[in-house]
DNA sequence: ACCCATAAAACTCAATATGAGCATAATCGC
DNA sequence: GCGATTATGCTCATATTGAGTTTTATGGGT
C-alpha cells in the first residue's frame, strides 16, 4: 500500500480562480503529488508540505483536507510497481503567484471545468454539450425507473427543468458527466479497465467538455472547488487569497471568482462592512481609474463576536 | 503501512444523540474499527461496511467520508506489528436502534462530551472544571505573548469572555482539552510517548472531563459530531435519524439532541413547513398524551426547489 | 478648463424573514 | 367537566434582503 499526497493549490489573480499543476506523463496536467514518507513524515500534513516545496518550489500557508480517494482501480496497474494508492487530498489557498518553475504552471479552474462560471451568465456549454450529453444518457437507460432517476439526477445536479443551480455541487456535477460518459478521463479509464465498462461513449461529432487531468485528478479539483464555495460562505477564508489591504470591489471579484457568480456590489458593501468583517485603514489607494477607494483589512475581532463569519453570499444578482 | 477504517454510527433515540461503540482492550468504549483488505475491498466505503456488519450486525445506510488521520505516533507501537496506520474516518447516520450484540453498545454521545449539550442551558462542567483548566493552561505559558493566544482561542472555542458558543467547533474545543491536559487521552498518550511530552498535568482535585475512549476515537467522534451540527443547516439528513413518517415535535427533538440547542417550537414549524422539507400525510399520530398531532414526511422533491435545503437552525431560543 | 468614463460611497424603499409571544384546539386521565 | 399536555394558528415589532438612485472623487482626453 503506498499512501499519496494530492495537493490542489489555488489563487486568485485577473479575477480568475487558478489551479497550481505540473506536468506529467501523457501531456496532461497534474495535480503536485508524491507518496508519503512513511518513516520522514510526522504528518501528513507536513508530508505534503514537503513535497510541494521539492516539486514546485512554493511554502504553503493555509491548508485543509479534503478527501481521500481509495478505489482498488484509480491508478493504472504498474504505476507504482502494482500496489494498490490510496490518496488524500489537500486544499490549500494561497496569495500571490509566484513565477512558476520549471513544468509548473497556473490553470484557469473554469478550462477544466467550463460549466462551473456563471459570472457572464448561463455557460454556453451548459445548453449545448452537456444537456444533450445528458438527454442521451437518460434515454440509453432501458429501464423507465432507471430513466426517471437519472432525469432527476440530471436535473438537480445542473439546475435545468426548473431546478435552480447551487453552486456547490461541483462533484456531484463532474462525477456525473464521467458517468455520462462526457469528459475524457471516463474514456480513458474505460480502456484501461475493460471489467466494468459500459460507459457511453461520445459520438464524434459531440467532443467531450473541460480540460482533463491526469488520472482522477480533475476529480480531487471538483471536490476542491465545492468544498471551497461552500467554506467561504461560513468562514473568512477569501483572505488568504488577498493582500493584507485591499479595495472592496477587489474582495468582490475574489468571492466572485469562487462562488462564479456576481454579486451586488452595494449590498455586498453592506454585508462585509456591518458585519465586521473588515475594517477601513483610514489610507487609499493608489489606483486605477475612477475614484479613490479606501483600502480595508480583515478584522480578525470577527472571529470573537460571530459563530460563522464569511461572505454569506446574500447580494446574488438575478 | 496499514489502513484502519473507523464507523463513527449515529443514531438519536429518546432525545439524545448515540454512538455506537465496541469494547476493545483497556476497558474503552472504541469505534467499530479494522484494517482495509487491499485485495478483497474494491472501494474504502465497501471496506467499512464489510467491517460494521462483521463486528456489529448491522447494515448501513447513510454513509459520508469524515477525515483521515495519519500522525505518526497515533498509534501504540506494537498494535499493528509496530506499523504505521492511518485511518479513515466514516460518519453513519442510522434510523433505528437495533438491541446490541455482544460487546456492543450504544453511548450517549454528550457522555463523551458534556460540555457539548445546551439544551438545559449553559453545561454546569463548563463553568467549572473547564474555565478552571483552560485558565491554568492559559496561566502556565511563559510567554506574554504565547497567553493572549491562548486565551484568544480558549474564548473563541468555548465562547468565554463574551464570545459566542459555536456549536459547530467540537473540534476545536476538544483539540484544546487535550492540549490543555484536561481530557484523559493527553495523559495516556504522554506515558506512551515520553518525547514530545509537555502536557500539564491535572491537579488531583480537578479530575478530567468526559467520558474517555480508546487510542483517537474520541478525536473522530469530535470531527463527526462537529460535522454533522453543521450539515443538518443545508442538507436534509436528519430524516435519516427518523421514521419515514413523524410529528414535527419529533423532528424538532431530534435536531435539538444533535444541535445540543433547544429551538422555539412555533418558529422551527414555521420553517420546516414553509420551507417544503416536509408535508402532512393526512395521517394522525396514535400517539402519547395531548392532542393528537398530523403525521409528516420528508418532501423529496424539495431537493428540486432549493440549493440548500436543511434546517438552518434560525429559530434559536435565547 | 471642461466633459466623460469609471468607481466609490451614501441613501432609499419595498418585500421578506426572524424572534418572541399569545390564543385556541384536541386529547387523555381522572 | 377539569386540568394537564401537546398541536396548531395568528400577531407584531424588528432585522435582513434585493434592487435601485444619487452624489462624490479621480484621471484622461480635447
Amino acid at each position: 500500500m503506498v499512501i499519496g499526497l494530492n495537493a490542489v493549490i489555488v489563487a486568485v489573480t485577473e479575477e480568475r480562480p487558478r489551479v497550481l499543476t505540473v506536468d506529467r506523463a501523457p501531456a496532461h496536467d497534474a495535480l503536485p503529488f508524491g507518496p508519503l514518507d512513511v518513516e520522514g513524515d510526522r504528518t501528513l500534513e507536513l508530508g505534503l508540505r514537503r513535497w510541494v516545496r521539492e516539486q514546485t518550489a512554493l511554502e504553503l500557508g493555509y491548508v485543509e483536507q479534503l478527501y481521500t480517494f481509495g478505489d482498488r482501480d484509480r491508478e493504472p496497474r504498474g504505476r507504482w510497481g502494482g500496489r494498490r494508492v490510496l490518496s488524500v487530498g489537500y486544499l490549500a489557498l494561497v496569495r500571490e503567484v509566484p513565477a512558476a518553475v520549471g513544468g509548473v504552471r497556473w490553470r484557469d479552474v473554469y478550462a477544466l471545468f467550463p460549466w462551473e462560471d456563471w459570472r457572464r451568465g448561463r455557460p454556453p456549454v451548459l445548453g449545448g454539450k452537456i444537456e444533450r450529453g445528458l438527454a442521451r444518457w437518460v434515454r440509453s437507460a432501458a429501464e423507465p425507473g432507471v430513466r426517471r432517476a437519472r432525469r432527476e439526477r440530471a436535473d438537480i445536479s445542473f439546475g435545468l427543468r426548473g431546478a435552480p443551480w447551487d453552486g456547490e455541487r461541483v462533484l456531484d456535477r463532474y462525477e456525473l458527466l464521467y458517468e455520462a460518459g462526457l469528459v475524457e478521463e471516463a474514456h480513458r479509464d474505460r480502456e484501461r479497465r475493460p471489467g466494468g465498462a459500459e460507459t457511453p461513449s461520445a459520438p464524434e461529432a459531440d467532443p467531450l467538455v473541460g480540460r482533463p487531468m491526469s488520472l482522477d485528478h480533475r476529480r480531487i479539483l471538483a471536490t476542491a472547488l465545492g468544498r471551497l464555495r461552500g467554506k467561504i460562505r461560513y468562514r473568512p477564508v477569501v483572505f488568504e487569497l488577498l493582500p493584507p489591504a485591499f479595495r472592496l470591489l477587489q474582495l468582490q471579484r475574489v468571492v466572485e471568482a469562487l462562488a462564479g457568480v456576481e454579486l451586488h456590489k452595494q449590498n455586498f458593501r453592506r454585508l462585509v462592512e456591518r458585519g465586521g468583517l473588515v475594517e477601513g485603514t483610514g489610507k487609499l489607494d493608489p489606483e486605477t481609474g475612477g475614484r479613490p477607494a479606501e483600502l480595508f483589512r480583515f478584522r480578525r475581532e470577527v472571529l470573537r463576536e460571530r459563530p460563522s463569519p464569511g461572505v454569506g453570499l446574500p447580494g446574488l444578482r438575478t
